[in-house]
DNA sequence: TCAATATAGATTGTTGAACAATATCTTTCT
DNA sequence: AGAAAGATATTGTTCAACAATCTATATTGA
């Protein structure tokens, strides 16, 4: 549990991937609106640095920017997550397609599942549920596109923003360690149809966990305004 | 042919678009690098606001920001062409897919078509280009997705980025009314496979054919430093 | 002459303060 | 209570300044 953090680039650049940690983890609440000056406090950067930093997270979609209201926490509702299913459906489907024996996206994979299961054993859900998504986000390397991975990584990082909106981060990914495996083993025999067909598989029944923790949730929040919550205070 | 500009949003939105345009009608030289000061006073907009636009196309990969070096105008290379279009395969075979007769996209690609032949007959090679990039655009509607259509749409400005970069954009396009005229009907009649065929066939030609371009201007620009042009004067 | 180095100049990165425009909250009036 | 009016806070944008970094020029040494 190494909590890194590279210090590199630009002051923007440093401060747009702490917010994006903290988005992904939950600090803020869904839809919560980030006042500039008090955000720019937390981080002690400028107000001025600080839209830099929200034009750039608003353009990654883990921001929604208002005219003349500000910036809130995006708050995917159940049409985005069905949305961002559709988005990994066509993406995935064209990697498996494109996946072949010498890749080194294969190799990658593998050395995930194999971590995944430690994880899992360990009961570090946590990291299971990263390395899940680096099994997939390893997949779509078959394709061989800078492109296409980044915008996977996008709706990816959406994805993460839901996870971290949801109180039961838990157990949300157990069950994928093992299909997963089996996806990796379909697709080093080479069985391309038999995979598409367990990618589906795994993408269905992903799409219908979340939907139903995203209803879970949606029955907490008491009041909120409109797109975003006004709940000013957080520490 | 009006100009329209519809007056938007903020002063960084308004700026984003009009440099945006500016790029993509090939203003600016390819790894051209922006003065800030120069850009800024361009724009009549203050630096700050301008670094805000400069992170808004950079995040849209039309530009590529250097660290203490500044903001250039990309130079999609080979590699990029490339890239480019193998997202495009993996997305629009998944629009091919998902094609249905009842979708208002087939409405649309229709009317694209006609119009592409309209323009094809007036000779205006500008519009049969931006219509041409339309009919697709409209095919991977088919998804339903508008985080794949977004992403299409920045792959697709990128393209349109090396267009303004050539020389000839002329007739580059007028091979592909055909094309698409005999795509859209294939998808009319649900005739899926050959559908696909057809569009693989359309995307290795137009690549092709872009990537040849894209050689030709190779030839032509004298210097050049590193990651950009140095040329400075312009207006 | 050529290359390494020092120096001066320009550009980017970042900040703080200021003000107009807009939104949000509070009070008042009917 | 509901509407109108006013007060307050927040965003949008600019400006001026300065540190950090890069770039070009001049200088020096072999």
């Amino acid at each position: 549990m190494p909590a890194d953090m590279e210090e590199e680039g630009s002051l923007a650049s440093k401060a747009a991937g702490r917010i994006r940690n903290m988005l992904i983890e939950g600090y803020f609440g869904p839809g919560e609106k980030l006042s500039e000056v008090q955000v720019a406090g937390l981080l002690g950067i400028s107000r001025n640095t600080l839209r830099e930093v929200f034009r750039i997270l608003a353009s990654q979609g883990l921001l929604t920017q208002v005219p003349n209201r500000g910036a809130f926490v995006a708050a995917p509702d159940e049409a985005a997550v069905i949305d961002i299913y559709r988005t990994r459906r066509v993406i995935q489907r064209g990697a498996v397609h494109a996946a072949t024996l010498g890749h080194p996206a294969l190799a990658r994979m593998r050395a995930l599942v194999v971590e995944a299961e430690d994880m899992r054993r360990a009961g570090n859900w946590q990291a299971v549920g990263t390395l899940n998504m680096d099994f997939h986000r390893a997949m779509v390397e078959f394709c061989d596109s800078a492109r296409l991975s980044a915008c996977f990584d996008l709706v990816m990082a959406e994805l993460r923003l839901v996870f971290g909106q949801l109180a039961d981060t838990g157990h949300l990914h157990e069950p994928y360690v093992e299909l997963n495996a089996a996806l990796y083993k379909l697709l080093l025999e080479g069985r391309t149809a038999e995979a598409l067909s367990l990618l589906d598989h795994y993408l269905i029944q992903s799409e219908r966990s979340v939907l139903a923790a995203l209803h879970r949730r949606r029955a907490e929040p008491p009041v909120r305004t409109e797109p975003g919550a006004s709940r000013t205070n957080r520490r």
